[in-house]
DNA sequence: GCTGGACAAGACTGATCGTTCTCCCTCATG
DNA sequence: CATGAGGGAGAACGATCAGTCTTGTCCAGC
């Protein structure tokens, strides 16, 4: 808010071309080395803007990585992960599955760079820490859209379900980074077995396993399968 | 190797009282605030001990870094972690899952500072890196305890399972780092399914489950049940 | 035409980084 | 007694850190 009033001119393209390229800088940057490990020196000169413009759009570098971070989500979540999830398939259990083969894809590429929130959460391991905060709550985001897709599914604990299938994805990009680049099939394999047994309330999908007396489903969810 | 040849007395203490301050001074900064937010002014102030005397003990900041991690692996992964499990249980099926009651405990602590394996790793980006590359393999470590176990609970592909237990385990330190005290509840559920379904060829553990026709299992695995 | 904001370029601050060097003390062993 | 290793205390190194300030140029709006 504030650079909204414009001249008829210069719609669409960015607040400001400098402060694009700063956040263009900076998103190369701290997504492939992180954050204390790369200078302003380094933003500096890779964006090709001077020192006092930085610190005219931001006011210090937290500021500028709440904004990569921003980016990030922007980039990395929505137009990445979700849309190819969504992409991928129709049906909300297998787009819960898809996320896994779009990992896939994503660990086996040669400049695989992890995932920006864990890595920046880890660096700063203060809780109270805007930054610490800020990675949190886009973890927290990835979270609320496999809730929605759980929820589609028609699973009961939506919410303890999205949970456990973000601590499968969590865990797959941290075995990503030791190197195992088969670590979303095993993460999928774990996951479907969890989607096969978790308690659907509605959705007659033709399960597999025959018996399995049904559980007390405790309430009923929102059960919206557009 | 080195150290060896000692006076009659000074026996059991340890090699040198400077170094062993040094390696607890990094130990309790650099598993609390990470690698390069502590520098090595705070371990000589901590320790007490001498800037010099640092320098001759460890050549670099990055050879105490391995230290520390070396000091990690006693301390946490082997006297704390594997003893708490094996002490928890007989059955390796159920030292298994003792894993994340362990977890449990350990999320719940006020002053939970995660896993030093992971933190260290994704600091150091570069896996060509002595540093990464040394907490990748304690990393590796662990899953090798966790092998050990599948493998005595006759479960048939043991690696690729201690691969899956692991990221589940990963996974669920990161939720923690979150926030999520109930992380190590919700990974033991999902853990609890996956051991459920192993390809378990021997070993009649009398599950639960009444019906769940039983997996052709691929192959026989060494059946080893001490 | 003037004014003011955005920006480039770069000097500069004080702090901190990892590392090296110097000097002095202690103490066990020859 | 002499020697030398181990250690303490701290100055100093050059590099880098995040952040400030100064100067000059451009250009749009009045």
């Amino acid at each position: 808010m504030g650079a909204a009033k414009l001249g008829a001119e210069e719609r669409l393209q960015p607040v400001s071309e400098a402060r694009e390229r700063l956040v263009n800088a900076a998103y190369e940057l701290f997504s492939r080395y992180g954050i204390q490990a790369v200078g302003v020196d380094a933003i500096i000169e890779r964006s090709g803007v001077a020192r006092q413009t930085m610190y005219r759009h931001f006011g210090s570098k937290d500021d500028l990585v709440l904004a990569f971070l921003e980016r990030r989500e922007q980039l990395w979540t929505r137009r990445w992960l979700e849309t190819e999830v969504v992409r991928r398939a129709t049906d909300p259990r297998d787009r819960l599955l898809a996320v896994f083969d779009v990992f896939d894809g994503w660990f086996r590429s040669s400049d695989y760079e992890g995932c920006s929130f864990i890595n920046v959460m880890l660096e700063h391991p203060d809780a109270d820490h805007a930054v610490h905060r800020a990675a949190a709550a886009y973890l927290a985001g990835i979270r609320h859209f496999l809730e929605g897709l759980a929820r589609q599914a028609g699973i009961a604990d939506a919410e303890n379900f999205a949970r456990e299938w973000h601590i499968l994805m969590k865990g797959a990009i941290v075995a990503a980074a030791e190197g195992d680049q088969d670590a979303a099939l095993r993460a999928k394999r774990v996951a479907a077995g969890l989607l096969e047994q978790a308690d659907t309330s509605g959705e007659a999908t033709g399960g597999t396993s025959a018996s399995a007396p049904p559980r007390a489903s405790k309430r009923r969810a929102t059960r919206r399968l557009r």
